[in-house]
DNA sequence: ATAATGCGTAAGGAGATGCTTACGTGTCAA
DNA sequence: TTGACACGTAAGCATCTCCTTACGCATTAT
């Protein structure tokens, strides 16, 4: 009954969560209202919620019968640390197609 | 025999393809290069770099009996993509305290 | 030619993942 | 109180993941 801890880049390696983190993006939202726009079952989306959750994605607040799921945007951040590492191979590109098309096409 | 793709997300959800991935960045690698830093075999590190390879984040060229991996940080751009729609959480924040120490303590 | 090197692939197994249906529990409504 | 509603959890299953060891196949070195 250990809980392993994929961590927040197992959380969102699957397309149905972060379907969920977009859709909460706009909003709390409890779990029927993000089931909705899910084919899979109203408990798949449970499971789908807890590993958000696990990961610190997402925190819940009940209110009467619902639980609402609230983003934590900031949880993001081991990703988009990790993506910055690889900014400059854009800005690098763009860098050079900048250059490319300021130079109006002159020689290459 | 299927081959699934789990695509890009998939592949950086193992921090030990990060890690390669990161090892990548100062140049390309032929696998044993790779290998020696992680605790792993070198077979397991080979199916990493699979993966790695079935969602296009590196190349493979063979040198004599070598084979020599390259990044292609391009592929990453689903991710820079994804994590982009959640910048302005980052921004707002930053402007919140940016704001916050301009004020200088006044009130609040 | 023979051996060593660099690497992939095959096979197998433990554990994780992702789904389902069945059920339980707390809350609101009649 | 009785039922409907919103949800989680349990159990079971198929499949995937990630590792290992064993092996095969080129390429280079002797």
């Amino acid at each position: 009954m250990i809980h392993t801890e994929p961590g927040v880049f197992g959380a969102i390696s699957h397309p149905a969560r972060r379907r969920m983190l977009d859709l909460l993006v706009d909003g709390d939202r409890p779990v029927n209202a993000i089931a909705e726009n899910f084919e899979m079952s109203r408990p798949a989306v449970s499971q789908h919620l807890r590993v958000l959750l696990d990961a610190g994605l997402v925190t819940e607040q009940r209110h009467g019968r619902e639980r609402r799921y609230r983003l934590v945007p900031e949880q993001l951040e081991p990703v988009r640390d990790w993506i910055a590492h690889y900014e400059r191979f854009w800005d690098d590109n763009f860098a050079r197609l900048r250059r490319h098309l300021e130079k109006g096409d002159k020689q290459q």
